[in-house]
DNA sequence: TGCGCTGATGTGACCGTTCACACAAGAGTC
DNA sequence: GACTCTTGTGTGAACGGTCACATCAGCGCA
């Protein structure tokens, strides 16, 4: 089919003058090989430009280095950026990265997802921010070499196929950022959770008002878009026109709620004070520039990837730790209620 | 190695009774195969759970559907849009997507081309609306089935295996609609180019320039980030005090550009009018919410997918046409200089 | 009745690699 | 000098499919 065949290791063979056996040897780095063979088996490698047949090499059994990564929608911030890390710390270490884009809205069961998605054997790697990931998560064969990115789970004895961010943690720092700026309260525009449980964010909201004796208002469910962000916002804005203070659950839910905002007439952030998540390139130059945490996504990614490889390979090295969550304080935050007004 | 054995085609044979080449016919639809023998493999299929396995298939020479996306950044609205109209389309016709991120800032070279991101044999689309996928396309070999989204290459006999948006047309539209507005002139904020030549949105620019007898003043340089933008827009402002309407390359460049806008206290739209391009999700809730052109990615990525899908296979079916560039106008662009003011 | 034709099915070789094993040559030991 | 042991290298058989070809039954037709 290719007009020009691609060299096989017995042409390699060949023309080192030794068997392909030897020359699989030098390919796959074994010690046995005697340093000027191993040398003249380079050489013809380089001269034909040989390179080892993946469909070989996985027939004939040997861990092929690839692998496939399951997500929602490779378009919001989060998933992106953690995609991007895993895709770099993968090919660093030498896997292909194949994508499975799972879709939000159809129905996902086993079958589809076994017959479509994964390729048989494929290790696998789920970024499980939302619903659709967790429900593939959930499906995916006990037999498939699995890491997911997921919120922090829940319980004591969490799976060691997962990994987080410390969102809860983050939502807690945001919170306390408002409550000392004196809000009587904050309100909170909250993502879809991933799973049955109260989402992390929500909960480390709820953390933060505990600590300081606030009662807390029921947060109102957004979606992930600015679109959802901004019917969201009003609805919480009819229902609280005493709102001073309130955390978004990520950057396009507060600019959603930014712009609602403005066309209630609460300006921000001296009568309403806004923080997002995920610290967006987009958000220092907002109007007003968002208050936000910067979550290390990218990081997540490059850990999700370790672990996966280490899964595969026990002996394969370990990764540096995630930057933990980092509250950026710009804008669109301010004094508020008993504070310095 | 995988701890339960994936059922063979040979196990398949056994449990309907026949011999493997009839269940590859069955697999691959071959007609001659009696209605009851196929029935019985496909019942058998079912129960054993089987899968052909693409490793065995490949290495037996039948073409696998699977291809390689090559590209800079997967953050980018333009080319997460892309990719995911690519992802789509390629499932829907049963082809398995890799992914392979070009660093923007490595020179790239055809070896690491060769050796790591590209597999031997496997068909790819580049999203070159860069100058790294550009490189990247530069230097596949010519044996390697490809296509690409560009930018509109220039000259009349473009390569047949590119796709492309209308930017020119789009930039030229968007200008229309600054100078109707009244403008006396028109300022670029314009992206990098992919090529050695001007790029097209610019082009589009100097072409409604050029219609309405306006002289074009320089265009600035821009990058690809809401700071690269503000950074530019800076200098523009600087350089350009009297200016009262500027066309950005991209939404995020126009974020850029109202920051600085603002921090220049000009006020957009009545002193300055800003409009951008490729209506991303939050462009309609920026403030104030964005003028811009929007431009079909997605359906390009589905163009971009079904043109390679026609190269390996010419009987493929032909994919519906990309959205034409559609102005969007909103809060951002306004009357100016001669204008109803 | 014997012939060729057609539709349905089976057999053998092969794709490019790895693995398990066999084997040859030289070094060290007694 | 016969013995193990080590080191380097070669041989045969998989891996799970597809392709080309062989076979075989049933049919129409002269």
């Amino acid at each position: 089919m290719r007009s020009v065949q691609e060299p096989t290791i017995r042409d390699v063979a060949r023309a080192a003058g030794v068997s392909y056996q030897t020359v699989s040897r030098v390919i796959n780095g074994n010690e046995r090989v005697a340093e000027a063979t191993r040398r003249r088996v380079q050489t013809a490698i380089g001269e034909l430009g040989y390179r080892p047949n993946r469909a070989a090499r996985e027939l004939a059994g040997k861990a092929v280095r690839s692998l496939t990564v399951l997500t929602s929608d490779t378009s919001l911030y989060g998933n992106a950026a953690a995609l991007r890390g895993i895709e770099e710390a993968a090919r660093t270490a030498g896997f292909a990265v194949s994508i499975s884009v799972l879709d939000r809205h159809a129905a996902l069961d086993a079958e589809e997802l076994r017959a479509r998605l994964v390729r048989p054997g494929e290790p696998v790697i789920v970024i499980a921010f939302d619903a659709a990931g967790v429900r593939a998560l959930e499906l995916l064969p006990a037999d498939v070499p699995v890491t997911a990115l997921v919120e922090r789970p829940p319980g004591d004895d969490p799976d060691p196929r997962h990994v987080w961010l410390d969102d809860r943690l983050a939502a807690t720092r945001a919170t306390r950022h408002l409550l000392g700026l004196g809000h009587p309260t904050v309100h909170c525009l909250a993502l879809p959770s991933s799973t049955a449980h109260t989402a992390q964010r929500t909960e480390g909201w709820l953390d933060a008002l505990r600590e300081a004796g606030v009662d807390a208002p029921a947060p109102i469910d957004g979606g992930w878009t600015p679109r959802s962000g901004y019917l969201a916002a009003r609805g919480l804005l009819e229902r609280h026109p005493d709102a001073t203070a309130v955390l978004c659950g990520n950057d396009d839910l507060a600019l959603g709620m930014l712009r609602a905002a403005r066309e209630a007439g609460r300006r921000v952030p001296d009568e309403l004070s806004v923080v997002g998540f995920d610290d967006t390139p987009a958000s220092a130059y907002l109007a007003p520039a968002l208050t936000t945490v910067r979550l290390d996504f990218e990081g997540l990614g490059r850990t999700g990837f370790g672990l996966l490889h280490r899964l595969l390979d026990p002996s394969a090295p370990g990764q540096e730790p995630c930057a933990e969550p980092e509250l950026i304080v710009r804008e669109s935050s301010g004094p508020g209620g008993r504070g310095i007004g």
